[in-house]
RNA sequence: GGGCGCAUAGCUCAGGGGUUCAGAGCACCUGCCUUACAAGCAGGGGGUCCGUGGUUCGAAUCCACGUGCGCCCACCA
């Protein structure tokens, strides 16, 4: 037997990591391949081996882990698949810093040695995340994780890299790349984002050769003016015009430089000549390819100055430029330095200053890729939520770029190239013992390794085995559900879509849920760097994880991002515990012997209006709840949740049971309440698992059914048509408001228990008024409410009119103040002939009568009634109130 | 330079392809330890729904322009 008296307070700490391992050794989270119910599969979007939980991953993997949920209750076998990213350059640089503490570099270790260090490393460290993902209750199947680098899903990255070699999409060659310095990889450019930042634009005077004359150009890195080739004019540019084919002289080193003409200079900008630097810009690159310019690269791997540039060789890149600067200086070269703002990259894992930097490196061909990732969006085959985002990913596939996938790093996957001595170069699949070409023996495999994207695009299915036609893969793929974060839109939801319809010819999943970016009470984004996250693992020990997962899902909106303060998170916590006291209200008056009926069982004749209208909110609840939940709405789901549990279960129904638990009605009434409970904790379980679960176990056998209530069936609604009886509750709830609004705007002691008259013109409503009289009086804090016909001639009333002209009116006698009263009265009596003249004004418009719809005309009459009904009545008020 | 989005109560945000839409939570004010809950109960104040035009019988809601923010993309040295 449970026991079911409660504590005063819900007190999460305990009983949370108890039922979460009860809910895993259970298997729930565990569903069968195979024949059986309808699948409905989320992948989660790994986190990095070296995260730790933010309140990033606690809202996103709570979305996930709600609609899971949901759909688990509904009876879809829900696979929510977990797992981590091995994050190259990130694990690589934790490692690494590990071993600078020992003065060790990874050369220092050798490759093999480093690799398995990290391996290590992982092994200690990277189960973390996982642990961590546990406290958010989050129902994810521990038998099917995955880590990118697993032996499986490092076949699929290979089989992938091969299909692409062999078609084509794959190919190597020198070209500009983003260069992480201090990583010392080629990064893509994703992972390299722009950030603008204010600079100096330095103008340089280059000397023509065999002339007096010079030409200007202008620089934001004057540094790599020694690895100028060129100087490029726009063909058309007047000023420049006669130059072309001349030749300029590269101060400080000599070197001669074409001059050439080149559609790329914009003429209006500086001085609309470019000094051309085909080893360190994109651009320059491009215009010395078109003109056969020589490429001089400068710089080291590390952003030191190389070999080439003489007296300012082993220079950081930034003391060069500063002393290059003063040496064009001293030489009169320097023209001119200006105040400039531009955009620069920077590596996105180390935040260094990323340098365009030439050098031989991996690259997929992306626009083949792009045009069905396209073309799966525009046919409606995946879908954004919200839909805005949807314009964002066909932007950033329209204009595609080239995918620079090579790293030169150690951690990761290598890539599956090999060279014969003979110069053959071949992917294979398996490692290769002699050239399929000339069979020679002596290979060498390519040193980099791929991004680590380069196996995240692959996540949805070769964490279900593929290459293999396993049968998880038959079962859970494509997924439904991916839900993430904008930011990377590109870097993985995209490819993701890419790969998927590349391998599988399918999209990977059909609907992409963004989620918000988490940011403090300020606007700020959360980063551990500013000191200004909020750590979920803080709020889960003071608030329980259901607080923390109540509070993120009523919070985030659509999408957009949302700002948190520790404080949010206390109106979580006191949800849990509202519905906590409520259940406990339930369970105390619960005898032990009783046996509720099931609540489509009981005799509908027994049922009162206010269980017909409790049992009428259910139904709406359910149809709500299940319908935001399918539209991603959560916040919605989850105000619609607190709005009946708390505002309709606790404030009116469980207030009304008060009067009838020990009465002739109790039975049915307790059944009401235990089977409305068990259906409100289901609704509310995918948000709040825990203390549903908790209360859920504790209701009396007959009410539930299952071990679970994670595996209980999802409500559906009964189809009650209790219209009728849920407008006479409004009624009566609005008698009730009313009556306390009479007292406490007069200050009526609590101790005063002055009678409530109530007066009703409708017969009907009088009757079913009258049912509940008793209720009313104790609700308003009366000692008797009478329900008449007609209003008492007597002074010493106070009142207010309620629709249909229905008069509450709460016997004061000498506390009342005439004048005061008479004040209120014509005050209200003046604003609803105001309103009355602005309905009237609209129905005597001719054109609205004739235009609008025939409901809306309609409502409106009803309106004006209602207000000349209660017009009537508080000028009559008014009449009466005598002075005293 | 392009693209996207946002402006509603003191704060955080819902809402809206037209007519009970002027809302919720928090905060605030007043009164209550009413035996489920003070992490609570009851009552209350508070907003020319950014500005200006337009469409319409009717606009917070649709359209245009403006203003202010935010994000993304981009080869202006």
């Amino acid at each position: 037997m449970v026991e079911r008296t409660l504590p005063k307070r819900y007190d999460p700490s305990t009983l949370e990591t108890l039922r979460y391992a009860e809910w895993r050794q259970c298997g729930y989270f565990h569903p069968l391949a195979g024949d059986g119910p309808e699948p409905y599969t989320i992948v989660i979007p790994p986190p990095n081996v070296t995260g730790v939980l933010h309140m990033g991953h606690a809202l996103n993997n709570t979305i996930q882990d709600v609609l899971i949920r949901h759909q688990r209750m509904k009876g879809r076998r829900a696979l929510y698949l977990p797992g981590t990213d091995h994050a190259g350059i990130a694990t690589q640089n934790v490692v690494e810093r590990e071993l600078a503490a020992d003065g060790k570099t990874r050369n220092d270790l050798g490759r093999e040695a480093f690799v398995d260090r990290v391996w290590a490393w992982k092994e200690k460290y990277g189960g973390e995340i996982h642990d961590q993902l546990m406290r958010l209750g989050i129902s994810c199947d521990w038998e099917r994780v995955a880590f990118t680098m697993d032996e499986r899903l490092s076949h699929a990255v290979r089989e992938v890299f091969v299909r692409l070699y062999e078609d084509g999409l794959i190919y190597r060659g020198e070209y500009i790349v983003n260069w992480c310095p201090r990583c010392k990889t080629a990064l893509s450019d994703e992972e390299a984002p722009k950030r603008d930042q204010p600079g100096k634009l330095y103008t340089i005077r280059y000397p023509l050769a065999g002339s007096d004359e010079h030409i200007l150009v202008a620089t934001t890195r004057p540094e790599t003016m020694l690895g100028d080739t060129g100087v490029a004019v726009h063909p058309a540019d007047g000023r420049h015009g006669h130059l072309v084919g001349q030749v300029a002289v590269l101060p400080l080193v000599g070197r001669e430089l074409p001059i050439v003409a080149d559609d790329f200079v914009d003429p209006e900008f500086g001085t609309g000549a470019v000094k051309v630097t085909p080893a360190h810009d994109p651009n320059d690159f491009w215009i010395g390819d078109r003109h056969n310019l020589p490429c001089v690269n400068v710089l080291n791997p590390d952003a030191s100055m190389n070999e080439q540039v003489g007296r300012f060789e082993g220079l950081d890149r930034f003391e060069a430029r500063r002393e290059i600067v003063e040496a064009l200086e001293v030489e009169g070269s320097l023209e001119k330095i200006e105040d400039h703002h531009h955009a620069v990259g920077h590596c996105y894992r180390c935040d260094t200053v990323v340098e365009p930097y030439l050098s031989d490196q991996w690259f997929v061909r992306m626009e083949p890729l792009a045009e069905p990732a396209l073309g799966a969006y525009r046919a409606g085959r995946l879908k954004f939520s919200p839909s805005a985002w949807g314009k964002t990913y066909e932007h950033w596939l329209e204009n595609v770029r080239d995918w620079c996938i090579s790293r030169q790093i150690w951690w990761g996957h290598r890539i599956p190239v090999w060279t014969c001595e003979n110069g053959h170069e071949f992917a294979a699949r398996e490692d290769p013992k002699r050239c399929p070409e000339c069979g020679d023996r002596e290979l060498s495999q390519d040193p980099d390794v791929l991004d680590t994207w380069f196996s995240s695009w692959l996540w949805p299915f070769s964490t279900l085995g593929w290459p293999d036609q396993t049968e998880d893969l038959e079962t859970f793929y494509p997924t439904q559900t991916l839900v993430t974060a904008s930011e990377i839109l590109f870097f993985w939801v995209a490819r993701m879509v890419m790969a998927g319809i590349y391998c599988t010819e399918s999209s990977p999943f059909t609907d992409v849920v963004i989620n918000g970016t988490v940011r403090d009470d300020h606007g700020l984004r959360m980063s551990k760097s500013a000191g200004n996250g909020i750590d979920p693992r803080e709020m889960i020990d003071q608030y329980g994880t259901d607080a923390l997962r109540y509070t993120l899902v009523t919070l985030v909106p659509t999408g957009i991002d949302l700002k948190l303060a520790t404080d949010d998170f206390k109106v979580g916590r006191n949800f849990a515990n509202k519905l906590w006291n409520a259940a406990r209200f339930v369970f105390l008056n619960t005898p032990e012997e009783f046996e509720p009926q099931p609540i489509e069982e009981i005799d509908r004749g027994s049922l009162g209006d206010r269980e017909r209208w409790l049992l009428q909110r259910l139904d709406e609840t359910i149809v709500a709840v299940d319908g935001h939940l399918e539209a991603f709405r959560l916040d919605e789901a989850s105000n619609g949740l607190r709005e009946f549990l708390w505002h309709d279960y606790c404030d009116w129904a469980i207030e009304w049971s008060k009067t009838d638990l020990d009465g002739p009605s109790g039975d049915t009434v307790r059944s009401v309440l235990l089977g409305v409970l068990e259906r409100g904790l289901r609704l509310l379980h995918p948000i709040m698992p825990f203390v549903t679960e908790e209360l859920w176990q504790r209701l009396p056998a007959t009410t539930r059914t299952g071990e679970s209530i994670m595996i209980a069936p999802w409500p559906e609604a009964t189809g009650w048509d209790f219209a009728l009886e849920s407008d006479r509750v409004a009624l009566l709830r609005e008698v009730i408001v009313a009556a306390r609004n009479l007292r406490s705007g007069y200050e009526v002691p609590s101790s005063h228990k002055a009678p409530l008259v109530i007066v009703v013109d409708d017969g009907e409503d009088r009757v079913a008024l009258d049912r509940h009289a008793a209720d009313v009086a104790r609700l308003a804090g009366a000692s008797e409410a009478r329900v008449v016909a007609e209003a008492p001639s007597e002074n010493g009333l106070v009142s207010r009119v309620v629709r249909g002209g229905v008069e509450v009116a709460v016997r004061l006698a000498d506390l009342i103040d005439v004048e005061r009263e008479r004040e209120r009265l014509t005050t209200e009596s003046g604003r609803k002939q105001r309103q009355l003249a602005a309905v009237r004004s609209k129905l005597d418009d001719a054109q609205f009568v004739a235009k609008a719809p025939e409901q809306v005309v309609a409502r409106e009459r009803e309106k004006a009634a209602d207000l000349e009904l209660a017009i009537d009545r508080l000028d009559e008020l008014l009449q009466t109130l005598s002075p005293r």
